[in-house]
DNA sequence: CTGTTAGCGCGTTCAC
DNA sequence: GTGAACGCGCTAACAG
């Protein structure tokens, strides 16, 4: 293995000169810091990250945690997609992203705490925002840097990505009403009364208010109640729901007791495959993706200072389709 | 932070004594050795893996490489699923996770070289297997330990988990034809050709013959030959499909042309929430949780010799629910 | 600006 | 059975 002993011995220089040049130190002058760069790129040199990290006490991973089933749906694309704009960014900082999922919070917080104490991550994504989150409150507690995705409505000063939900629902229910010609839009959200859902509802309330229509609001759960709740409105005549699943799961319903035809649908995340349905679909994209880049570059922002207006919380745009 | 020597002064041992009692180390006598694990366990000392990395040459973490888009779905609730069961035992083991996942090909590899370069990463799990895939290429060359999820039909002296394709083709195509009394069951697959996806096909031909039907299978991909395909096949009364996508994908066209009441279906991953669909669909879990676990097993069985009668592969069983 | 030295925390010789 | 000393590869403190 090519150290960095090897490659100072080549330069003719000591190690710790070879060590700053590498390390772009200012001390280091141009001259001999892009010699030896030269050097050590043409022999393939690539330092021993757990040398690093022992001298640094920090290791080169970011600690990416999955939400439990019983918050969130982990199964959902979304998490995918945002993985992968995390581990984008953070290949190019020579970081690692290493995950932690379970089943239960109790193993979930294990699995952090082991990240922490023995592996020294310092740097963490929550994939969710919760009220009362052990896992933040230990990481608050640790003083960790970690970013939420969501905002974290009991933790104001946490950092956080998210989408403008609310202005989201505002453009999707536009879309919805004005576009696709809507007249009597249902709002249908899960059970579980989570931030953006209630975001993206206040959205569809401000257009139903604009364009005089009365909101309704149908929440997901028993069935039985949902196929009443449709049958109570036979007016319904397009849906705008916050998640692609739970747009299909009423559409479903609402199938069940009439033909319709005209039935457009506006949702969230984009997560099915074509083809699956025979909906008029429009999947609101809300860039995961770009999400994980943001994520990285706030999780970094202590070493990078970033340019946007409001450091400590960035927004991503959204798309209809 | 409490390293080694704090416990071994504590002990009143020299720091060697304290680290070899806690290696489990025979040399150590078993009284001492006791007393020193319990001493650490009473302090809470873990140990810095920064520093053990460092003289181990070798990480604790395995790295857990997604497949690409073009190649498979990395969308698809079962690699979370498959996640989670690895993650259970690498934590048991004091092993962290770290992902490689890419959009392409190219990215990956690197993803994965710089692993093994600079993290000194040395055990693997590709949670795919292709043909003349470069990834494993890379990782057969450099002597690493990797196990793939899915037989690889091309290099047969890898290690692999897998379920058993055939067997489940048989067992669910029987169920089909069997318990659910369908009579004109269409194998429907995509139009990869992926292995597993011929395994399956295999066992439903297999029952088809022991049932005296003819089989009948549909490729995906192009709507309108899907649609004439089933205008052609009128006697369709039920569906056997790679895949629950695939299986909505095909019903819905079914759907299209004529409205059935009795359509029973039978996939695989179950990976629909539930509700989203009003088929009769009976989908066979594969546990992925579970394969995931034997993948880990597998993965170490150079330390931890495993009790399986064929090492180097895994069958993992299925259910049809 | 650059070289010398001393650790980071641990496992592992090699002596006793 | 136990302890002292060294080295893993790298960075940082102290020199010059």
């Amino acid at each position: 293995m090519l150290t960095i002993r090897d490659i100072a011995a080549k330069a003719g220089v000591s190690v710790s000169t070879a060590s700053r040049a590498l390390n772009n130190n200012p001390r280091i002058s141009q001259a001999t810091r892009e010699r030896i760069q030269a050097l050590a790129e043409a022999e393939g040199y690539l330092p021993n990250y757990n040398a690093k990290n022992l001298t640094a006490g920090e290791a080169n991973a970011v600690g990416v945690v999955f939400p439990t089933a019983d918050h969130s749906q982990p199964e959902n694309p979304f998490y995918i997609d945002l993985l992968r704009g995390i581990n984008s960014q953070l290949t190019q900082r020579h970081y690692v992203l290493s995950v932690a999922i379970s089943k239960t919070a109790d193993e979930l917080l294990e699995n952090v705490k082991s990240m922490v104490a023995q592996g020294k991550i310092k740097r963490f994504v929550l994939m969710y925002a919760h009220h009362d989150d052990p896992i933040a409150a230990f990481l608050r507690q640790q003083k960790l840097r970690f970013v939420t995705i969501g905002q974290p409505d009991d933790h104001p000063s946490d950092y956080f990505v998210d989408n403008d939900n609310l202005e989201a629902g505002i453009g999707g229910a536009t879309y919805l009403l004005d576009q696709l010609h809507v007249k009597h839009p249902v709002f249908v959200e899960s059970s579980h009364n989570w931030a953006y859902e209630q975001q993206r509802r206040q959205g569809y309330e401000r257009v139903a208010a604009t364009f005089n229509v009365e909101p309704l609001t149908c929440k997901l759960g028993e069935l039985n109640r949902v196929r009443l709740f449709i049958k109570q409105h036979p007016e319904i005549d397009g849906i705008m729901a916050t998640d692609d699943f739970n747009a299909i799961e009423f559409y479903r319903l609402v199938r069940e007791q009439s033909a319709v035809k005209h039935f457009p649908i506006v949702s969230f995340n984009h997560s099915l495959p074509e083809g699956l349905t025979d909906a008029n679909l429009h999947s609101i994209n809300l860039f995961p993706e770009k999400m994980g880049s943001a994520t990285v570059a706030l999780l970094f922002s202590d070493r990078e200072p970033l340019a946007t207006p409001t450091p400590g919380r960035i927004k991503i745009p959204y798309e209809i389709k």
